[in-house]
DNA sequence: TATGAATGAGAATTCATTCAT
DNA sequence: CATGAATGAATTCTCATTCAT
């Protein structure tokens, strides 16, 4: 019964964050939503910020192991690549209410940052580990695959936030927009040297 | 005169908001480091939002001009693709700060979420244009065009952020950078295939 | 079993009055350390006030009965006086724990503050009550020994609070410290006028 | 016409800490008296509390130095006993504003305690040097004399504030009250002795 | 232009007290 | 008797903005 209160005040605040940014959400606005008083949001948490960073470092978590339970496949480099990328998106669609949060809107914290760029290095972990299996990349460094690494979450992220923030598009997009990103790579091993 | 303290007041506000992000910086103490007194500030700018939504449009008009400036070079698709690529990387070497205020601190203001939402429909526009002109591309729709556009946006965008202000390094390693994220695209095309 | 709890309630406010003072503490503070729950505090007590009174009432209390069963001797004026200020002491040191809370923290309701007047009303008619069977105040008017009742209550009670709860002093202090403050007036009535 | 503002609300605390107490009074209620904005406040004190420290500190410091003014006479030790408890008197009479909030309602806060406490510190310092001119302590040590000047400043500060704020006698009682107090020392010297 | 004291609406936070179990 | 989650009124404190000088 006192984590139904918690749990309300936790969706309350993630839609509220979604529509109207995180610093434009009061507390107020949080437990009138809730539907509780407003001293009962200092029972589940410190302040606003600490709410916030343990709602994200769950979600964010999340995202970590959806993607780590990602591709086990044996295909070809351009199969394995497509599936990451793929998976990649379902995950960020999947969990665009944080995405939109995070990059819209932002947060400003320093303990927050804090969470997101040890977001950042988990996942970046997560595709190295994912490339040092893929053929294409065999003499690549450490350092090189981190480079890659990075831009392919870039590229997913970016991606993702423009159809599935901005332009608020479903989730039929995804095989779409991982064709083409994909055939930006994969493709021009054949295609562009017909 | 009186400019001068107007651009007092711009590098102490692009100061702070680096430093601490835009809502922990107060106008006083935007008006402390640049050495007027707290009226001042409205001389300049209507609000501190108006201030940070002026300073942000110049910074990333900025960008999108040194980003058009690019590419005029009547080079192969590889060769384009790397000098695009590069280019970006400097221009957001150099504005770094932008990058980092925007990046890790967040925006947090609707009307502040548009100049930047226009910025990337801005820049997308720009890679689009330059996509047009590479053979590789020549049968993509305008949709898919957009696609790769985003998605070199957003590779960039992370390697930068992550390389520039996470790991904060200098300029001698946009090279290195620039090879690698083509490189996972170039080589392929020939190197690869051999 | 129930008077346990109550007991426990209030060592735990007198130890936290006592450290934190009246104000700081807070009836969550209390029930911590007494270790019982929220609710069962409001099972005995009325509110935070009127546990602090009831508290303050019976250690008043027993300050002024442990002063009425001071001097029954039939000693001379000065061995009256001596006794009486060593039992004050005495008494002092043994309720030194409130003395501290009172003094030092202060009280900061009205109707605390009309338990310390109270208190002082009675205990300086215990001492006007002794001063009368001394010699030396015979020809005094009810007026002048009430004076000289408050004169050495608060001679009495600065020493201890000096003493016992700023220097932390124990009961071995307690002899000499009576020795001066009657020698201040005693030596005066025969060794001066030699 | 800043330090107007300052001054204004200081006149309005000491009245309402006087009138209802420290822990009683809000900032709400000393804005509204002395007529000026809730920000305002902050402008001049960090908190309640520090300006109570602020206010409390000048005061007892007033304190302090009156009594140094007192007695530099050449009198006998009884007239001088006498000068010196008259003119603590007065200085109690005219301060009775910091001793009726200090002792009547309490402070509550370390921090403040420490600044009463220096202040006994110092006004037994006071006493102590004053009692070194008397014959009477010529051979009382250090220690002695610490007791005898706090036994002198307890009762002084117990006869005032009994007579000054809880009776709120004026200050035609000081004559009178000083005799009583001396007498009981004084007088016993020659009468006590026929 | 320039100042900086003053403002006051608005937000966060506290904590004594209640009450359903 | 005992519990402890829930309450919400009350208070402190912040800070962007104004305006008389």
């Amino acid at each position: 019964m006192g984590e139904d209160k918690k749990d309300n005040l936790i969706q309350a605040a993630l839609m509220l964050f979604e529509e109207q940014g995180y610093h434009t959400t009061k507390i107020s606005d949080i437990v009138r939503e809730a539907g509780v008083a407003q001293g009962t949001f200092y029972l589940y948490f410190k302040s606003k910020e600490d709410m916030f960073r343990s709602i994200a470092e769950a979600c964010l978590e999340e995202i970590v192991v959806a993607l780590q339970q990602g591709g086990v496949s044996k295909d070809t480099d351009e199969q394995k690549d497509y599936l990451m990328i793929r998976r990649a998106l379902e995950v960020y669609h999947e969990n665009k209410t944080i995405l939109k949060i995070i990059n819209r809107h932002g947060v400003g914290s320093q303990e927050i940052a804090g969470v997101s760029e040890a977001f950042y290095q988990q996942i970046m972990m997560v595709i190295k580990q994912a490339l040092r299996d893929e053929a294409m990349y065999a003499n690549y460094s450490e350092d090189q695959l981190e480079i890659i690494a990075f831009s392919k979450i870039g590229m997913v992220e970016m991606v993702a936030y423009q159809w599935f923030v901005v332009k608020n598009c479903g989730s039929e997009t995804i095989n779409a927009l991982a064709q083409i990103i994909v055939g930006d790579l994969g493709p021009c091993k054949f295609k562009a040297m017909e």
